[in-house]
DNA sequence: TAGATTGTTAATCGATTAACAATC
DNA sequence: TAGATTGTTAATCGATTAACAATC
């Protein structure tokens, strides 16, 4: 019980859709509604109630019943786990820019488990000061901050002149993720995890959606 | 010759990964370098060069040459317009808030083929003001300033609670695709792309390797 | 020529979809 | 009981990888 499903039983392409999941039943949940078929979740998702299914049987641990499908609360339970909602984990903010800021305004990230210590920034204008309830510093001291905190995340949000300093920074600390919002490609050692969260890929395949789609119309 | 090969060919995977090859190409361009091996591209992006090639083969309008390999220069302009980044697309922007004023601020859309023509938001505090040289109208006048303009592109930041509301409105005024960074699923027609920028996905894949890394550790 | 590099065909892998039996 | 819904096995699809022939 508790912890029978293991992270390795899930595919990627299951764990990128556990967090529409969480939603949808987080919305079930609010609305006071005690089961949910992989039907209905499928249809306000756009997949196949299949798929839904399939992932459900690999993360529930408990089996949906039928005629009546599955309980949200512990369905809801079981993602939270999975993802590490529950326990959140120390991070900190390389750049607090425009888009680092924003990052470090968002309230929501420790909802998903992700918690801002601290923020980092090369512009003496900036450090010492506070942006989104996060104390910024200055960037020498980074490496000794994370060693100190025992980070094991860091986000970068800097220029991408200065991704790869921040990146090397954050590693000389100790840091064993990263979730790099700059454009560029990091070079980085083998058992660092890293997530690019690449603006420029997604526009590519939405503008390639909208020209299908537009061509389709004339 | 020019536009021969086209979008249809190009799967989405390969798709996903045009931006870091047009990175990669830029640095080598900007280096002086004429000619780029798929080797050479594969170590720098950690992919295989069997991948690169294949990928490079759907996409470049000229063969690479054994010995050889590519022109640089040749590459990066089949990518250029295969991605759009050669003709700007008009888009508006919903919500000026932390993350609104982030991607206002950021002018690094427009050399991917976005541009960025007003902003929305309900706050009066900021109705009329510019942000990131971008003007903030009310959001009753959404529908009917996308009209005008015959924008196609529409970009939602505003709080999850108003989210469905700014589409609705995006779409009414005749958008046809919509770049989503609230946390929920929209519900939308059928006809109208949408590329859901989900951080917390992106976050659940992170602490996923991150926890695999620390597992092995131990 | 020899060797580096490309391009293609076939094999493998992973994920999605289809079909259907099981069951509350 | 009948019917909605689950869970599983097999088929299909798409993408990656392996093997190898072509060529500058």
């Amino acid at each position: 019980m508790g912890s029978d499903k293991e992270l390795t039983n899930v595919s990627k392409a299951t764990l990128e859709r556990l967090p529409s999941y969480h939603r949808c039943l987080a919305e079930k949940q609010e609305a006071g509604e005690k089961t949910v078929s992989s039907t209905a979740i499928a249809e306000e998702l756009h997949l196949s109630a299949v798929q839904v299914r399939k992932d459900l049987a690999a993360i529930s641990s408990a089996a949906g019943k039928p005629k009546l499908g599955f309980e949200v609360d512990e369905l809801l339970d079981d993602i939270n786990r999975l993802l590490g909602y529950n326990n959140v984990t120390d991070a900190v903010l390389v750049g607090v820019g425009g888009l680092g800021s924003a990052l470090a305004g968002y309230g929501g990230f420790k909802s998903y488990g992700l918690n801002i210590v601290a923020a980092f920034d090369t512009d003496p204008a900036r450090i010492g000061k506070e942006v989104g309830g996060v104390r910024v510093y200055g960037a020498d001291v980074l490496s000794q901050t994370v060693r100190e905190k025992k980070v094991r995340i860091g986000i970068i949000a800097v220029p991408k002149q200065a991704a790869q300093a921040a990146a090397d920074a954050l590693v000389e600390g100790g840091v064993r993720a990263i979730w790099n919002f700059a454009p560029v490609h990091l070079a980085l050692p083998a058992d660092i995890a890293v997530k690019n969260e690449d603006m420029a890929a997604s526009l590519a395949i939405l503008s390639r959606r909208l020209a299908e789609i537009l061509k389709n119309e004339k």
